[in-house]
RNA sequence: GGAGAGGUGGCCGAGUGGUUAAAGGCAGCAGACUGUAAAUCUGCCCGCGCAAGCGUACGCUGGUUCGAAUCCAGCCCUCUCCA
C-alpha cells in the first residue's frame, strides 16, 4: 500500500478502514488540499443500526475528526425498493410509518458518533426520499436508464448471486443499483459530496455511483469501502442466537453491550481497538501485545471505550463495575438484567421471563444440564421457587431476581 | 401461454402411507478444560406439563385412509427450458 500525504487517508489505512478504493492519488490529493464532503447512506429497515454498521459509522467519525464533512443518507426512499446485496430473499415492503420511525431511532446512533451542524465539517443528515418519491418514471428512464447496460448490471454480484442460487429477484429490488447510483449524483449536486463509504459489497453499487456522476456531469467522484468485518472464528460480526447486537440501549443494555465486546476473541482485539475506539495507536499497540490471559486488559479496555462512545462513558464504567463484581468478586453488580418476582414464579419461568431462555422447556433443560445457579448454588429442582438474589445461567449470563 | 422440476424445523438437506417431533450437517445454548478467549470432547436443541401425556409442525385448502410430510384434487409461489 502506497504513503497517503493526507492525514485522512493516513488514519483511515493506518486503522484498517479500507477495502478498496477508487482512484486513491486523487481522493489523496483532494483530502490534502481542501474539505471533503463523503457520505453513507443506510436503508431504514429496522428501528435501529446494529454492530454490523459500525464500521462505517467509525468510519465517518474519523472524517470528520480528520476536518472533512460527513453525510448521513437516510435511505427513506430506498427502503421501499430493497436492496438484494447478500440476500436470498425479498425484503417485506415496510409501510411509510415504520420507515419514518425507524429512521428516527436510526438518526440518534448517529448523535452519539458525530457532531451535527452547520460548520465546514459539522455533518449533515440527508433523505433520499426528498428526491426519489418525486422521480417520474419516463424522465428518469430517459435521463439515467441509457447509463446503465441489463449487461452489466447483471454480472453484479447482488444480482449474480440470486440468479446463481436460483432465488427470485424482482423488477423492483433489480432497481435498487440505479437508485443507489442517483443518489450519489443527487448528493454531489445538492450537497457537493465527493465520496461515498460503504461496505465491500457496495463496492458495485458505488462505481456505478461514481460513473453516473463522470457521465452526466463529469465530476470526480470517489469510493471507498470497508472491509467486511468477520470475527477471527469467520462469523459475520454482531450476529448472535439472541439476536442482533443493537446500537440502542432500548433494544440492547449497555451492560450487554459492554460484555459483547469483553467477549472478543484474543486474534480481534487489536483491530478491534483500532477500528472502534478513539485510542491512539501506540496506545493499541501496547494492549495488543498483551500475553496469554493478561488480553483481558485489554479486552476490558475495548468494552469500556466502545461503550462509552455510544453510551457515555458512565454507563461504560458502571457496566465495567458491574462485570467486576459480578465475574471476579463473586457477588452482584447494579447494571445486570433484574426481573421483579411475582408470587409462585419457579426458577425455570424466572429464567424465561428475564430472557435467558426462550422457553420454561428450555429452562428446565438447563436446570437438568446443571447450567443453572441461584446466588451462587447450583439448582438442580426444576419445580423450585424463584427467591431474591442472583440468578445465572452458565459462566457467562447473570441477573437479579427482586421480590 | 406450454413443458418439466420444486416448496420439509434458524439455514442446508434426508425422508415417498404407520416404528417420523421428522436422519445427517451447519449455526446456537450448556457442561468439562481454561482466561467471561480459541481449540477439543460431551450433552441439549417446537411449545405446555413433575410426569403419563397433550398441542402444534413438512407452501395453502379440501379429500382418501384406522393412520398422511408421504396418496388424490384444487390453489398459491419459485426455478429451468420453450413460445
Amino acid at each position: 500500500m502506497t504513503a497517503y500525504n493526507s492525514s485522512l487517508l493516513k488514519l483511515l489505512d493506518e486503522r484498517g478502514y479500507i477495502h478498496q478504493l477508487t482512484d486513491a492519488a486523487a481522493l489523496d490529493a483532494l483530502a490534502s488540499k481542501e474539505v471533503v464532503s463523503a457520505y453513507i447512506g443506510f436503508d431504514a429497515t429496522a428501528p435501529s443500526l446494529h454492530v454490523g454498521s459500525l464500521v462505517q459509522i467509525m468510519m465517518l467519525r474519523r472524517l470528520q475528526q480528520e476536518g472533512h464533512r460527513p453525510i448521513v443518507l437516510m435511505g427513506g426512499g430506498t427502503t421501499k425498493v430493497g436492496d438484494p446485496s447478500g440476500k436470498d430473499e425479498s425484503r417485506q415492503l415496510l409501510s411509510e410509518e415504520k420507515i419514518a420511525s425507524n429512521i428516527a431511532g436510526i438518526h440518534r446512533v448517529f448523535e452519539r458518533f458525530l457532531t451535527f451542524g452547520e460548520g465546514p465539517s459539522d455533518a449533515i443528515t440527508v433523505n433520499n426520499a426528498d428526491w426519489l418519491d418525486t422521480l417520474e418514471y419516463i424522465s428518469f428512464l430517459r435521463d439515467i436508464g441509457p447509463h446503465f447496460t441489463i449487461n452489466r448490471m447483471l454480472t453484479f454480484d447482488s444480482v449474480r448471486l440470486r440468479l446463481d442460487r436460483e432465488q427470485p429477484l424482482t423488477f423492483l429490488e433489480f432497481n435498487y443499483m440505479i437508485l443507489q447510483a442517483y443518489d450519489f449524483l443527487e448528493l454531489s449536486r445538492r450537497v457537493g459530496c465527493r465520496a461515498q463509504f460503504g461496505g465491500s459489497d457496495q463496492w458495485g453499487n458505488i462505481v456505478n455511483g461514481i460513473d453516473l456522476g463522470r457521465r452526466i456531469d463529469g465530476t470526480e467522484l470517489f469510493g471507498v469501502t470497508t472491509p467486511l468485518i468477520t470475527t477471527a472464528d469467520g462469523a459475520k460480526m454482531g450476529k448472535t442466537a439472541q439476536g442482533a447486537i443493537w446500537l440502542d440501549d432500548k433494544l440492547l443494555s449497555p451492560y450487554d453491550y459492554w460484555q459483547f465486546w469483553r467477549n472478543t476473541a484474543d486474534a480481534d482485539v487489536g483491530r478491534f481497538l483500532k477500528l472502534f475506539t478513539d485510542l491512539s495507536l501506540e496506545d493499541v499497540g501496547k494492549l495488543e501485545g498483551l500475553q496469554g490471559a493478561e488480553i483481558n486488559q485489554a479486552k476490558i479496555v475495548l468494552a469500556t471505550e466502545a461503550t462509552a462512545m455510544l453510551h457515555g462513558r458512565e454507563a461504560a464504567l458502571a457496566a465495567e463495575g458491574t462485570a467486576r463484581e459480578t465475574f471476579a468478586g463473586g457477588g452482584a453488580g447494579g447494571s445486570l438484567p433484574t426481573l421483579q418476582l411475582k408470587d409462585g414464579m419457579t426458577i425455570a419461568q424466572a429464567l424465561t421471563a428475564i430472557g435467558f431462555t426462550a422457553s420454561n422447556g428450555e429452562a428446565k433443560r438447563k436446570i437438568a444440564e446443571g447450567a443453572i445457579r441461584l446466588n451462587d448454588q447450583p439448582v438442580s429442582d426444576q419445580g423450585m421457587a424463584a427467591v431474591a438474589g442472583k440468578l445465572s445461567l452458565g459462566k457467562k449470563k447473570h441477573g437479579l431476581l427482586v421480590k
